[in-house]
DNA sequence: CGCTACTTTGATCATACTCAAGCCGAGTGG
DNA sequence: CCACTCGGCTTGAGTATGATCAAAGTAGCG
């Protein structure tokens, strides 16, 4: 079991205005397993950089996260974006290998790194939970990838919408995420997502209220006809 | 499909141990052992298909793996090549995500299927042994997600030889898969494999020796510039 | 030797990128 | 309240990269 306090001095990872979720008083509770240092992040902060040492791994409370490669010359991939209760920044070796920052404005809550001597530890909860994320990270990293190596433009946006909407289950999606995201995400341009958002539009697939933000799925046969 | 019998010591890799995974009901039923199976596959010889239950997990023995997802219409994306040593077919669900054939002539040993149970069944070295690798193909997957949506054809194939000669340890390649899965793993067509590797060799970075399929890395400080 | 599958090469085309301008809403200050 | 700016988004024109279609070259194998 690890303590939460502040043992290990202040924590890089956290400056701000770290609050306490868990702590010793959910450990006098008896409260299970989850001790963590809930920390809020202000849209567009990094949590941690690529090659940073992995200290901490992160459950998202709020807000949303996005983990990403950037290429020498500022490329960047979007590996993934991470909601309520996705746990991201597990790692193997000694190193992150995304960065990850805050879309918006975001809670989350740090947890002391665990990976392969957590076994050793002998807590089977988490521990479970441990591979438990990364093979659904996995699975998720190898569905995106088909659609970066083989989907058009318009099939990724509309995979892409589907992707939103299932994870709050209504036809009506606020995006978190810029366009800038968005496009990083699908590898495409800005200007394709936009034109392709637009078409979409005038197909009658979708509507793009006033607020560019909000997107209404209309027709959502058509999309998962074009999801491929 | 051809199983082997057990071949108890040719996994050097294997936990020393029995598993436990497989339980006395599966010895009693006379089941493989808890040990693995060794079975060898022919060239394009599939090992299990996407949605199949997953049952067995994989280590690679000899020659290479593909695993790889299809879209409705035929597009393919190979998710990853597997070589010796490399691990292969570890779910978190019930079903394979993804398939996974023969690149060429190869052996794989097959395991019974342990992914979340394991952890209760208290094999630390295989539970390690899992994680581990679900972390590491996770790591190979975010590397190429980049790769997919933000490389160019000429960056792409420069980072595909690399990694294949890093795989080897020498830079003269004797590639074991075709232009097609080439295509299909960095999301090109294999005309445009085909031209990169031509163009590359006019360049003086690579030599492309009668047998196509050998490569000859001449300039491997270009190839990492155009790495990116 | 001749088939077949794989690869290379060529010509043309289309998709998505680049560069550039304009639009719109939010926030700010006169 | 309006004018202004600023950032994010959209739209347009032209282009380039890689795809498609087609054909020819090459190796392996009966």
């Amino acid at each position: 079991m690890q303590t939460a306090p502040a043992t290990t001095g202040i924590d890089p990872a956290a400056p701000a205005t770290p609050m306490r979720a868990g702590g010793p008083a959910a450990a006098a509770r008896g409260e299970a397993p989850a001790m963590g240092i809930a920390r809020s992040v202000h849209k567009d902060e990094e949590i941690y950089g690529e090659g940073d040492e992995a200290r901490w791994y992160f459950k998202v409370t709020a807000g949303v996260v996005r983990t990403c490669k950037i290429l020498s010359d500022g490329r960047r991939q979007i590996e993934a974006f991470h909601v309520a209760g996705d746990i991201f920044g597990i790692e193997r070796g000694t190193d992150y290998h995304c960065s990850a920052e805050a879309v918006g404005e975001a809670v989350v809550v740090a947890y002391r790194r665990c990976s392969l001597e957590i076994l050793a530890a002998g807590d089977m909860p988490l521990a479970r939970q441990v591979v438990a994320t990364a093979l659904l990270n996995l699975e998720r990293a190898q569905q995106h990838m088909i659609l970066l190596g083989r989907k058009s433009a318009t099939e990724k946006v509309a995979t892409f919408l589907l992707e939103m909407a299932d994870r709050v289950h209504v036809d009506a999606i606020e995006l978190p995420m810029s366009r800038s995201d968005i496009a990083d995400y699908l590898g495409l341009t800005i200007e394709t997502v936009s034109r392709t958002l637009t078409q979409l539009e005038r197909d009658g697939v979708i509507a793009l209220p006033a607020a560019r933000r909000n997107i209404v799925l209309r027709n959502k046969a058509a999309l998962r006809r074009l999801n491929a």
